[in-house]
DNA sequence: CGAATACTGTGCCATGCGACTAAGTGTTGC
DNA sequence: GCAACACTTAGTCGCATGGCACAGTATTCG
């Protein structure tokens, strides 16, 4: 549990900067260069490096060096600790939500 | 689009810390004074309500205070920003594979 | 071979975050 | 009234983040 809550930080300390939402809306149209994203951004490439570096050490994306190209591409299994996330939440909210209706229900029934 | 992206940086910024999301867990059982919120975290007060401030600001929860009570209160709806987030993630990947998908069928065409 | 390309490594700096202590404000209970 | 309570404000501190410049390495092309 506290090693899923790490994955979570990291997931979305990852989501949290948008240049990095940025890269991963891009690799979802598919596998590209740093050089090739990096030009979309006005930011040296040091920099840009780091966003791809949190990327891939948070496991959203991977990458994979041949020659001197590094290509980058998105693992999207990788989301689904936060769709896990959500859905856990949902499930705590509608537990509260049935508790209540049985209290109203219970109410009802000792007013009868 | 510039403000949607912003939203998605505070919510995801507020998610990003354990503390937040142990308080929105927390909340999704109901509505909690800061002070027994508090009281589960090894944390100083002024340091714990800089955690509340920073998901009231991004409206993930709402506070009011009557006497010298806070009272805090999961706003549910605003974890809609990251299920749309993921959504278009989605739209935008099986535009991808219908795309490849319809060059597969292509190709077997061309062949036959 | 040598120049251009595509990163990669290093070091620096400004800013902001998350924690703390200490002191202040407004409410409530005796 | 006044003490206890529940925050709230203010100020400090250490450290992580995100940007930069500059130099280095490995590949590729002519």
């Amino acid at each position: 549990m506290a090693q899923y809550s790490a994955q979570l930080d990291g997931v979305f300390v990852a989501l949290a900067d948008p240049t990095r939402r940025w890269v991963i809306r891009r690799l979802g149209h598919g596998p590209t260069s740093v050089g090739d994203l990096a030009r979309e951004f006005p930011m040296t490439l040091p920099s840009f490096m780091k966003h791809v570096q949190t990327l891939e050490s948070n496991g959203l994306i991977h990458t994979t060096k041949t020659g001197r190209v590094r290509t980058c591409v998105l693992n999207r299994e990788r989301l689904a600790v936060v769709d896990d996330w959500l859905a856990e939440q949902r499930r705590i909210w509608e537990e509260r939500t049935d508790r209540l209706e049985r209290l109203v229900t219970d109410q009802q029934e000792n007013q009868q």
